[in-house]
DNA sequence: AGTACTATTTATAACGG
DNA sequence: TCCGTTATAAATAGTAC
């Protein structure tokens, strides 16, 4: 597709990289929307560039989060299924184990969630001033049609996934986003509080 | 691209938006997998139909869940900063309360590992004989190259995902698998354990 | 880092097993 | 439902701004 074929390999050049990144990564992201328009379908996608930036695309009445968490559970259920049959071959004991410390992790991150309703509400002011400027910004001449969650950390600001309806999907971000392990702001700051889970 | 150009809306007729569905994800693929070898990018793709099939794309040397954590990371990141700032106008108290719980959960993860370990020896060879099945089934005829994590439920398995390291993954996995609320498969089944956390 | 211009290559809609 | 064929629409490599 184009004034010569092209092999499929690493192209050397930084600068032609990027430039077919670029081209490329808006072709992809203009077929997924038509897949989900055409076909009904709920897609994300994730893109990181050799440059680390990166950019996303997602279906409309959902996120990222929730394409990922629908994943989880399809992935999750066969797995399960998988591992109920290779249990007949154990006593079962390491299942129920399994099942009690889930039991205390899901009580663990419903109280977690109760403490970071209150931060939610500032992160909300962010992300809506956000997409104000967002909005503003599309008004004044670009042409990519909105309603569609894609997302240009270029702008060194917030997740602009427009079809993120705020609320729980906001919160439930937030916790994916702490549970990362070994997240780098938290180096060096000091933790004055003293809260004990003692679940179950 | 086509004998006639079409609307992008909807396709009314099941039979024929299925079709397009399957033409359209091959494509995709293809051209995610031509971006991460161009321009040595990282992609993961998650694709729903509406009839409720997984299908899946995933640049080499990582999986689904590996992108998903950078993209949470790099998301967190700007999201705590944002945090950071409007926590001069704030007393500081909710942070501290969150940087404890988050302590507590990392505390939860870390022994959630261990107990995990044992299953992951069995969902290893499960993924193994899964492996072996698919290459052989490469073997005997299939075009599509190695060496990338397409995913079919259709086969009714396990993950394909091909670059995925086994280990840490794996066991990070599970644990996701685990936290989705309202696992279906977990209903009516008794838990005998007494795992009390008690963690910080 | 976009945008615009084409000659080409590629994807795919419609149709037939 | 999936595979092959073919005419056609779309994407894009190369290039210059």
């Amino acid at each position: 597709m184009g004034r010569g074929k092209i092999e499929i390999k690493r192209i050397e050049n930084a600068t032609n990289r990027q430039v077919t990144y670029s081209k490329r990564r808006t072709g992809i992201m203009k077929k997924a929307r038509e897949l989900t328009v055409l076909c009904d379908a709920q897609v994300a996608i994730i893109m990181f560039s050799s440059t680390g930036k990166y950019h996303e695309f997602c279906s409309p009445s959902t996120d990222i989060k929730g394409i990922f968490d629908r994943y989880q559970q399809a992935i999750g259920t066969s797995l399960w299924i998988e591992q109920q049959r290779m249990g007949e071959d154990l006593d079962g004991l390491e299942f129920d184990e399994l099942r009690g410390l889930e039991q205390n992790v899901d009580a663990a991150l419903k109280e977690y969630h109760v403490i970071t309703t209150q931060t939610e509400t500032y992160k909300k002011k962010v992300k809506h001033s956000y997409e104000a400027y967002k909005t503003l910004q599309q008004e004044l001449g670009l042409r990519e049609e909105p309603a569609f969650g894609f997302v240009d950390n270029t702008g060194g600001g917030w997740d602009g996934g427009a079809g993120a309806g705020a609320g729980a999907g906001a919160a439930a971000d937030m916790f994916a986003f702490r549970v990362v392990p070994s997240q780098p702001n938290l180096h060096g700051m000091a933790y004055g509080g003293n809260h004990d889970l003692r679940l179950g």
